[in-house]
DNA sequence: TAAAAACTGAACCGCTTGGTTTAGTTTTGC
DNA sequence: GCAAAACTAAACCAAGCGGTTCAGTTTTTA
């Protein structure tokens, strides 16, 4: 009858409702993700769901919102150390986080409903592409300062170092298609760094 | 009463009904679009869609085949001339691809559906990505015959280069938010032949 | 011109959906 | 220990969906 306006308390069945929601989503899409879904994975009857939500966009956007505060993916990367190890240390990292089944769920999802939430769409990538970027561009700035590499725009470069990783392989994964025969992170990996080193190691 | 099972020869209404769901799922997306609405858009009754087609999950498949089987992308392009030019030209062209409307709805819906219709994510990939790639594939292995590049392996330079190209700018339109100042097709295409000579370029 | 095929439009079916309500039960806070 | 708040289960609603049917009209074809 009431709804519990009280702040972001994490309430028991609140969170529940979300873990639920976040599954159903990810896993079916969310045009045929059903709310009496959510409430019975969630072990929640659907009128409590609608005492916590307005509505399932907001349930949507609340899961979406929620997943996103969450991503630490670069703290503690330390960009100490030889070049390559240092590139290929980040690089590596992106590629498990990009190909990670969760990741790729929730590109897809939001992907699919950007033009209809952009909200959503902004939320994501901020939280998303725009901060893995940040993080890569501040490693490459640290590697410029030190000589390692020559670089016009630490920016841009992260750009292109982060391009160079998304390529076949990813796009594969994210189809669901099988992957080619040699076809590995670590190849792609090496190769991305091979490319930056040529481009803008300091050897000239 | 009967169903025109004549080869498929371009009946008129059937290629009316193709367009218009065209349109409306490009426009809405895949569970958002309604027989109904297809047919109105069409001119035509819904009793003529499912004379042509079975099910709305075929409808979309075979607009989505027939787009695919469309795509002419590279035909006739030379790779005469400067390296740069010729890299150049290649770049601005996928790029242009790659962020029109029409694209990009396509690389929405599909991503969106692939798990649940893989035929669809294949008959994308290969007249898609697949047929790009090999394109460009073939033009850098020209460029390397004609030894203006030092390339192990075409595939994978083709691959570095469109994935140089796949960048912030086209993650931002895929997700509809406005570009950042300065972020411009052109700015990013010279980025990427840049990389790619300084990587790849003969001089040493 | 006449039979066959294609098409219409609207009614119709069964089902699911997002969302609400109600009446009753449990949990919580003080 | 009690009142307020949270929750439950189930019924319920209106709407929209994919898909079918059908009686009647138009178009094709030869």
């Amino acid at each position: 009858m009431s709804k519990p306006l009280s702040g972001r308390k994490p309430s028991a069945k609140r969170e529940a409702i979300l873990d639920a929601a976040q599954v159903v989503f990810l896993d079916v899409g969310y045009a045929a993700a059903s709310m009496d879904g959510v409430a019975a994975r969630a072990g929640v009857s659907k009128a409590t769901i609608y005492a916590h939500f307005t509505s399932k966009d907001q349930l949507f956007s609340a899961v979406i919102q929620r997943r996103c505060e969450r991503s630490e993916a670069f703290q503690s990367i330390d960009s100490q150390g030889d070049v390559r190890a240092v590139l290929t240390g980040v690089a590596r990292r992106l590629m498990t986080l990009l190909l990670s089944p969760e990741a790729l769920a929730m590109y897809r999802l939001v992907v699919a409903e950007s033009l209809r939430q952009p909200d959503l769409a902004r939320a994501f990538y901020d939280s998303g592409p725009a901060a893995g970027k940040a993080q890569i561009a501040a490693i490459m700035a640290d590697l410029a300062d030190r000589g390692e590499l020559v670089l016009d725009d630490p920016w841009v470069a992260a750009d292109q170092f982060i391009g160079l990783l998304r390529t076949d392989l990813f796009m594969r994964t994210l189809l669901g298609l099988p992957l080619r025969d040699g076809q590995t992170l670590d190849g792609v990996t090496v190769g991305a760094v091979d490319v930056i080193l040529r481009a803008f190691g300091p050897k000239r």
